[in-house]
DNA sequence: CAAGAACGAGAAAACGTTTTCTCATTGGCG
DNA sequence: CGCCAATGAGAAAACGTTTTCTCGTTCTTG
């Protein structure tokens, strides 16, 4: 007798109902409209209150065209690095009211653009980071995805991108290394589908240009810490003394690895990492590394959509970030190095 | 004269008209019913592909009446802890078609209600992982959050629930220490908000009970990295051996402060840390901690989210995981244990 | 005092789908 | 050959808001 329906949602309607009024005037009231009579706008409110009205916000996204939503597309929520970013993205939207949704495409390249159009469909814009795809792809997918902000890659449309300069950074790193007496270099290359991982090889390419007494070997590896872990005999047989790997994952690693084969760092192996994700400062031994300001990009990336969103043209299409060598434990002098 | 509507999307009428049938139809076809002829829906297929037309997804959210999203509050994304949550919740819910919606309360508790309410009513279900809210407002709050799943929480409602049991966690912990020879342990607490550090609280005291020769006290810390380096001078003053940290967060923090500060661990003092994030087992020395099955709360969380969702009623609200104990090199026995 | 402006609130259209009705057509069967 | 069932597709209602129109009042002003 008291309450038939089980459960049905309390909408607008109800509470128009309940004070006398229009669908209009609530909607009025409930976002904040001065053209109502206070008296109304009182009683209105009351009864919302009374009522526990709460707007659905699917039926105002449609109504109002805009869901107030950006997604993120990661190709990996198991790594630090993205976490970061992600984090960086998620305060910085929340600031402005607007909430991230998540795509994690699993390193799997040939699900992104899929991942990426659900995602962007889903909200008012999206931020790719670090897409696996190829270019062709990404320059195709684009335009359909604006408004867009790039992180680590670019596309042929201009949109908006903020990349971290690897070139530099891998070359900083070589040269940190160089200066400690190591002539062998190794780099644990990531995965090919990564684009940062190109410009590591590109600045690679630089480095042993100009520094043609150095041998810069490669070996591929991965992303992942077990693919530095398991790397660990094949960086040892290499002969290399100064090794490069991909990202800090990789560089961590391949630090237990050699541990358990009883090979000590930086004693018999230089050893440098990339990211400077936030742990990177306490494994054992602290690892040297490029850090990458990955807050910031997350942060950064949420600013360029925010202006985007509100239909100001980017001034500036492509920003790059420096990375900054953090000199720690796992680098030291070459061993064959005679003392100085 | 060609396109003048500037970039008008493309919906479902345009379809239609474009294939000469019905809303309807066109719906029908791109959801798949076999009720349509397969001329037509050739046809309609043809043009939807030629327009690149995708279902508007708010649109068809709220004809439906379910957005296939789901939100989920954490206290702190910058926390590996919760991201580690997250990212079995995300994987999870990805491979049964949902997405997941980011709410972070950046342990702002009086923030949490609203922000809670947001996500819920956002997707089709909400996890809240261990909120910092008080008991009253999570009891009142819960009912109007269903369907929902705890993590770390119980609500009066018999909202179901994921919890690890820190109380006999940190025991084992202590125990361990006590065994290594220690007999002033230290628990460096964390926030007053949080529900399982009083289940620590509650560990310790059935502790203390059940070792009276032991001495057990308690310092505020807090939750980060940061407020366990502030504690060091504190652990230090304290003149306990073995120092349990709120999480493995503040045992690294801690161990990076005592490091500063010249005190080797675990000569001078053993340090535990809790949960067994990602990098517990990287720091320098690695991290005696209890780990809790982080991936698998997140992943457990969407199966019972998703039972939910189905309308199948919970079988048991309250899944407790225990911890395991991993003894790593953070903890020694203690110095002025007599050698045997 | 009357005419126009300003104002406040209701009616209705719009947002983009899905889904229930409804109806016309076809095919089968008695 | 006619009737009923089955089939396929269109019309329209529904989802829950916001927002544009529209219109009736009241206030202002000449």
């Amino acid at each position: 007798m008291q309450k038939r329906a089980v459960a049905r949602r309390v909408g607008i309607a109800d509470v128009a109902a309940q004070a006398g009024v229009s669908l209009a005037t609530v909607s009025r009231v409930m976002n904040g409209s001065f053209t109502v009579d206070p008296t109304i706008a009182a009683r209105v409110r009351s009864v919302a209150g009374e009522l526990k009205y709460q707007a659905n916000p699917v039926g105002r996204s449609l109504a109002r065209g805009k869901t107030e939503t950006i997604g993120i597309l990661v190709p990996d929520l198991a790594n630090p690095m993205f976490q970061a970013v992600l984090h960086g993205l998620s305060s910085a939207a929340a600031e402005d009211g607007y909430r991230v949704l998540i795509a994690d495409s699993s390193e799997t390249s040939s699900e992104e653009s899929i991942l990426a159009a659900e995602a962007r469909r889903r909200g008012d814009g999206v931020v790719l980071c670090a897409p696996r795809m190829n270019e062709a792809e990404l320059n195709e997918l684009a335009p359909s995805l604006q408004p867009m902000v790039l992180i680590n890659r670019n596309a042929s449309d201009g949109t908006p991108s903020l990349s971290v300069d690897y070139a530099q950074g891998i070359q900083e790193l070589a040269e940190h290394l160089v200066e400690l007496g190591h002539r062998r270099l190794l780099f644990l290359s990531g995965p090919e589908t990564s684009a940062s991982n190109r410009l590591r090889l590109l600045g690679l390419d630089s480095f042993r240009a100009s520094h043609p007494a150095v041998e810069v070997s490669l070996e591929q590896c991965g992303f992942s810490f077990a693919s530095g872990y398991d790397a660990a005999s094949l960086v040892v047989a290499s002969g290399a003394t100064g090794v490069m790997a991909f990202n800090d994952l990789v560089a961590m690693g391949l630090l237990s690895g050699l541990h358990e084969q009883g090979v000590s760092v930086p004693q018999d192996l230089s050893v440098t990492g990339f990211d400077d994700i936030p742990f990177a400062a306490y494994t054992s031994p602290p690892l040297t590394t490029a850090a990458v300001p990955l807050t910031m990009l997350g942060e950064q990336a949420w600013h360029r959509l925010h202006q985007l969103l509100q239909g100001s043209v980017p001034e500036e299409p492509e920003t790059i970030f420096r990375t900054e060598i953090q000199v720690r434990g796992s680098t030291g002098p070459a061993r064959s190095l005679p003392a100085m």
